[in-house]
This record gives C-alpha cells, sequence and structure tokens, in this order.
DNA sequence: CCTTTTTATCGTCAGGCAGACGACTATGAT
DNA sequence: ATCATAGTCGTCTGCCTGACGATAAAAAGG
C-alpha cells in the first residue's frame, strides 16, 4: 500500500493507568473525578464519573514515557528500572493491554494503551493534570458493580468508560504475576518484614496465608529476599527482621495461590 | 481538558501479526515481503525486508476484529473462540502488546498494536493484502540475527522495523502460555497423538522432553486431553491414540519447563 | 510484676508430583 | 524373522507443600 495519508483513519492514542497499592489490608486502585468543570459546558462524557487517570500520548513521545509521565503527575512517583537500586519513590510499570473499540469514547476514536504501576502505600494522592480529585478506592468496591455481563448492578458509583474492564484485567495481572515473580516486593516499601509481604499477598488475593509455611517459602527462594539486619517491631508482637527485594525477578517454583 | 480536535496529535494505528506454528520439529513464524511495487517509488522504508503481517486499522473495526481480518487475509485461518467447537481451519488468537516508539516508522507516528496467532501446521502460506510473498521461516533464524544489544550481526535478513522485537516478545508469549495452560494444542490439529504434542513442546522450548512422564504429565491431567477412540500410525512404530482439546484451559500444575 | 495477646520463627510429618529410567507393546522396514 | 521406531505402563526417589505443634520476643492489661 503506498503512502497515503488518506489511507488511513487519524485515532487519538491515550494512556490509562491502573495503579494499585495496598491499605488496611485492601487492595486499592486510584481513581480520579473526570473534570467538573468542563461538564458544565456539557462537553464531556462521563460527567462527574470517576475514572482511571490518564492522557493523550504526546507527539514525540514513547507510550512509556507517556505512562511514565502520567504517573509522577497523578502520584509524584516514579517508575523504577528493576536492574537498579530503587529510588525512595519507587513504582512498578508496565504495559498491560490495549483496548480500541470504536465505540468507547463517544466522541471520537480512541485507543488506550493501558497500563499496570505497583505502589507502596503512600501518605495520600495527590491530584494533578485535569483530575481535580483523586482516591485510593478498594478495588472490590469498584468491581462488584458490573455482573458477568456487564450491566450494571447498582451498588454504586461506576468507572466511566470501559474503565471498569482495563482495572479488571490489571487486578488480574497484579493477581497472577506475584504467583511466579517478586512483584509482590513493588506494593512494600524499601524495607519490610515477612509479615508486610504475607500481607500483600493475601491482599492482592483475598486469602488467608499460613505464616509458617509462608515463612518458609520466602526466605528458602534464593534472590527473593535479602536481610538488611534490622528489626522493627511496627506491627506489634515479637520484633521481625527486615528484608528488601533480592535480584531475583522469577520465583521457581512459584508461589501457589490457594484453590478456590 | 476540553475536548479539542487540535489538542492532541493524529496518530495511524497498525495491527501486526506475530503467526507461529510448528514445522518439521521447528518454530516458525509468518514473514511477508514488504510491497515490491512502491519500492521502486521510493516511497516504502525497508524496501523488500521481511516483515510481520499487518495493516490499518480502519475508522469503525475493532483492534480484535483488525487482527482477525489481516489473519484470514495471510493464511485463510479462522480465529477461534475457545468455548465453541473447532471450525477446520481454527486458530489462537489474542493480543500481544503494543509498539510506539516515535521513531519506529520513518514516514510518520505509528502504533502497532501486535497480536499473537498460533496456528497447526498449513499447507501453504497464502499471500495477501500488499504482500507480494509470504514464506514460514524458523524463528530462530530470525531472530538470532540479532546481539543483546540490537545490533545486526549479518548473519542474513533482518527483519523491517521493530518487529524483531515484537517476534521476540511474542515467542516468549507463547513458551510461557503453553507451561501453564492447554494452547500448545492450538499447534495441532484438532485430532493428534500425545507424540505430536510432545514435539510441540519440544520444538517451541527448544528441548528434549522424556515421553514417559510427559506422557503421564498430559494424559493424567484432567480436561486437557479427551481420546477420540481412534488411533493413527502416521508417526510411524506402534499406533498411538487420537485425543482432542478437551475444555480446560489452564493447567494445574502447570508443565514445567526444564531449567537451562 | 505477672499474665495475656500478638506476631515471628523453627520443626515435624504425610501426601503429591516430577525426574530418572526399566519394561513391554505394536506397528513398519529390511 | 529380526530390527528399528514410537507408544504406554510402572517403579522409585527426592523435593516441595499443606497442616499444624512448639517456642520466642515483644506490647498490653491487670
Amino acid at each position: 500500500m503506498p503512502y497515503d495519508p488518506s489511507a488511513f483513519p487519524p485515532f487519538a492514542v491515550t494512556v490509562d493507568l491502573v495503579v494499585l497499592t495496598v491499605r488496611q489490608h485492601a487492595l486499592c486502585a486510584l481513581v480520579v473525578r473526570r473534570g467538573e468543570l468542563v461538564v458544565r459546558r456539557g462537553e464531556q462524557p462521563h460527567q462527574g464519573r470517576w475514572a482511571l487517570p490518564g492522557g493523550f500520548v504526546r507527539g514525540d513521545e514513547d507510550l512509556s514515557a507517556a505512562a511514565a509521565r502520567e504517573l509522577t503527575e497523578e502520584t509524584g512517583l516514579l517508575p523504577h528500572d528493576p536492574t537498579r537500586p530503587a529510588p525512595p519513590n519507587a513504582a512498578h510499570l508496565e504495559q498491560l493491554a490495549t483496548y480500541g473499540d470504536p465505540k468507547r469514547d463517544p466522541r471520537m476514536r480512541v485507543v488506550s494503551v493501558a497500563h499496570l504501576a505497583l505502589a507502596p502505600d503512600l501518605p495520600a494522592p495527590r491530584a494533578g493534570g485535569d483530575a481535580h480529585s483523586a482516591r485510593w478506592a478498594p478495588v472490590e468496591s469498584l468491581l462488584k458493580q458490573e455482573d458477568a455481563f456487564g450491566r450494571e448492578t447498582g451498588h454504586g458509583e461506576l468507572l466511566a468508560f470501559d474503565h471498569a474492564r482495563i482495572l479488571a484485567d490489571g487486578v488480574e495481572r497484579a493477581r497472577s504475576k506475584i504467583e511466579y515473580s517478586s512483584l509482590a516486593t513493588a506494593f512494600c516499601p524499601r524495607e519490610f518484614t515477612v509479615g508486610e509481604l504475607r500481607r500483600v499477598y493475601e491482599a492482592v488475593w483475598g486469602v488467608v496465608l499460613d505464616p509458617r509455611n509462608f515463612h518458609r517459602k520466602v526466605t528458602g527462594t534464593p534472590g527473593f529476599l535479602v536481610p538488611t539486619g534490622g528489626t522493627t517491631t511496627r506491627q506489634g508482637g515479637r520484633p521481625a527482621q527486615l528484608f528488601r527485594a533480592g535480584g531475583a525477578t522469577l520465583l521457581n517454583p512459584p508461589m501457589l495461590r490457594p484453590e478456590v
């Protein structure tokens, strides 16, 4: 096919972010309120609804750069190259999937490249860009509002556009990836205890794990955890050893998620 | 941000396909020769190079529909919903990842949503669309031409654009997915033997597996294989039982890929 | 100060599964 | 008839996991 600008339709390309963290034993996602200002002019669909943070990819910007920029704008977090020492505000960032249903945005043809970010618990979400407010919401309450057929079941606020689907895909990715990789440490601060890591698994999977078997598994997997020497008692009870994430990224054999 | 068509740059969106099959004990990918016609007009980059099949997404077309259309145009294969009985020319099709480096196409800003297709061995590739010729090439020879830093090492033809990277990602996805899913059956015809399935694993992973342990594993995993009652001797030696793919999609516990 | 509660950590034991490998079976080829 | 080739069934051993007892070290409550 010869090069002809009229031979293909123009698209807008955006990045949307599924930013997950664990707060108070619950897996939470960052959601922002869709701009109220323009709502009054009636130009913005899904007015006042909660949505995943995101925005347009700039003309000279790679997709991962756009996702990193949005992440920093919304949270102050920096994406983290796992091969180098982690900065204080490190988060894991990876591409998730791309959503391009012709009707997903009523205004125009938009293709959204969704990314998944995993972050430790943060002080408070910071609104940025065109988001007027932002908050952490438990994914359970965000997702239980649709049944298996995508119909609303009326339990509360529904995410805008196809963001519920994107969030569900991101959560499923996180749930499966912590099985066979050391990614669960991305939810922890730089130094953490075995118990804190276990509570991450419990929150993400929504299960209860045996502390003794979990301790044996994670401390026995080479390269997963590196002891820092320190201890802490911030969880109450007997002081626990502090660890840092080791260099290993793939867990073999994997952590086993308990059966339903 | 109010709706303003000038507020975002226009992109072209394409789908590229990593179509994999197993032929003669080797994992092969479908590659097409980039249109020779326009080469003479000098408008086409990467003239005469081999590339992954693909094309523009149409204005009213979903991404998966565009990928399915390209797949059918190039191979005659039909994408296959695993919940329904397989048509004769069934192939597995899933989204792989999206590539949007601003410089990946020198002509313009193109974002490509790559898809992965797995197909049984076919008679002969059929050229379609703007591809003047097509062939199956062993992925080993397509990929060994770049070292770890993406530099050419001069062993032969190099794929156009960033297609070597896309192919490598697709191959890695296939290699890991046959571990924990029944996807390896997508490389087999509708009826196949345990030995044929084992040769799929051996070709995709590039290893040799113990026939006895493999047989025990796949026949002992509920829902993986369903015996059809027939037998075949097309591989020589003792006749082997014929099976069809069962309903199970996730293998638990997974097939274990031998260590390097 | 002593007891209770909480969390962390070490040990033991039985069952399941995978790797190594022996043995036997049923075809076609020579 | 013998051989080569592939398929199928068993056995054994070691490793890992799940279940769960026991001990350790702190905070909280009396």
